[in-house]
DNA sequence: AATGAATGAGAATTCATTCAT
DNA sequence: AATGAATGAATTCTCATTCAT
């Protein structure tokens, strides 16, 4: 990937990527993007050289985001169900909060366009995660199961619980509540 | 009188059509999927007005293969666990005996391409599924949320645990009890 | 151009033709015509072995039902004004009257699917005109133009009266002796 | 900063149009244009988003280009049967002069193709020859009509003479000359 | 470095015509 | 003879990428 100077210039791409690949997909035209980056069609392609490397860049640029609300205020110290609920509400809050980035990132996440490597990139990006959940369940049924399935478990309810709660704001509390019991009480013996 | 339209032409497309989209995604372009099912171009077009419909179709045709799986040795007299066991093993198996299908499936999901008429159709494909989780989940916490966020939560747990289970075939039947356990001890008090 | 059995499939299509001509042009796709004449799509072919056929066919036949309505109450025996005047109220009168079927007509007239042999065969369905426009206009500076010329220009006024009395039925007869005018003022010295 | 647009282009697209459409009509492929300006078929696209909106600003070029013969030499202090025939033979010579485009032209005209907003645009580009209409006929009976009749009587005529004219170019002063004496005797009372 | 014009390989869809029934 | 399913070439239009300026 080029480095040309404006880095600004390539964070409006991402961002414009964002909300165009949240409403329309990953089939996104990338002169829409361009345009909507205030940027012309060519210089999208100094920044990243292919499309499928823009995607699988804002993959990562997304992800980054979504990390770093996730560990916001977490404390090492605390007891294990608050730091899991840290992360919850990390994550869930997040979903929340960011609409378009989250869609864009569920997007991301069933096309074939996201590469192993990225997906290595990406699980490097929380490393704290990937220790935070195994001391939260490291008892139990699911301590024998992989923790790339007790992940994936906790982003499945996650993104099911911010789904709702996004749609009916009234009830966010409740459906996050009520998400985090799942979890806990499920994956904890 | 003339050459009857042949059902098993409709079925080789929307076969061709799962494979197409489960490898390729909603972007599956019809030239391929009319010749994967040994049709001419025109034809598919004959059987499926547009492509969105042939989504759509598909859409359908796949959620109806699944719920017959689901209800598939149902017993309503068995105790709830037992039904709501059934319902899980059968979903489950049935992703990791379709991987294809369910790929597709999961695809089709998330694309904007099916449209609210088919999602109505397709709620009344299965309508016990409705009741029985109604009733396998009537008390806790969960009692007061939206029936939709139970089942959202359910199909949550159950996409993850056969993506798992598919992917390591000799831990699959670990996989789906540690699934099951998530289920039943988060969402019953 | 074979002769299958049933005029009456022959006349719907050759009427469908038309209708489905005058509104959407040549560009119609047989299979709206043979469905709106209630035949199948196979029919028609064997009623008329190509498109073009089919279009050559429904010039002739558009302009026999013309030619029969302009000779209707002509007299030959008529003072010679009076005689261009049964020919012009003829012909106007009838585009006035069937306006899809002089829509279509003009729609065929300035396409090039009608062929020369067809041409010749509308001329030889009404050799009476030809002898008429003759003699109406056999003096003055006309007289040494070509009857092709002629016909042309009656057509041409024609064309235009009957457009214009159509769009405004209530200046209809206005348009019509207005165009008249023209063509005799003009022609006869 | 780019390579500018070229205005070569755009009208090499225009007259590959002009001369597609006078032998093909309407339905001219846009692919065949496209090669025949030596420009690829994108381009065509880029210049004209539409086919339709190409056709439409293929019948304004034209428009634009018969109106400029027509009011070449045109002196508003003449008197008034010279001024109607240096619009009538401005008219007519282009005809002669430019047989594709006159053929393309027709084809355009009678297309559903050309929107009232074209119409109304080409209009705009001789406001002359409407004042010129209503001076010269502005007595007998024709005075009663409207213009737009007027104008469509002269175009008739002149549509006709241009057309014998030009196929017989030897004959063509003894057309123009016929032809003008119909407008002119048959208009003026 | 940035621009946006140019490209051409597809994409979805249509339709005249053929052919099995 | 009639039907209408099947075909595939042709059509309009899109879009990632290249390249002249």
């Amino acid at each position: 990937m080029a480095r040309p100077r404006s880095e600004e210039k390539q964070i409006a791409l991402l961002e414009a990527a964002t909300e165009v690949v949240a409403s329309v997909g990953i089939g996104a035209p990338t002169s829409v993007i361009a345009k909507k980056a205030d940027v012309s069609e060519g210089t999208l392609f100094r920044y990243f050289p292919t499309k499928d490397d823009l995607l699988n860049e804002l993959y990562l640029y997304l992800k980054q985001d979504l990390c770093e609300a996730m560990i916001e205020g977490f404390d090492r110290a605390a007891p294990i169900k608050e730091r899991a609920r840290t992360l919850w509400y990390g994550y869930v809050d997040w979903g929340i909060a960011h609409p378009t980035a989250k869609n864009a990132l569920r997007q991301l996440s069933v096309s074939e366009k996201i590469t192993e490597k990225t997906q290595a990139r990406a699980a490097k990006l929380f490393p704290d995660m990937e220790a935070v959940a195994k001391i939260c369940v490291g008892k139990g049924l699911m301590a024998k199961r992989s923790s790339a399935f007790r992940d994936a478990i906790f982003m499945a309810l996650a993104d099911t619980t911010m789904e709702f709660a996004a749609n009916e704001p009234k009830e966010a509390e409740a459906y996050k509540t009520a998400g985090f019991k799942v979890l806990w009480d499920g994956m904890i013996e």
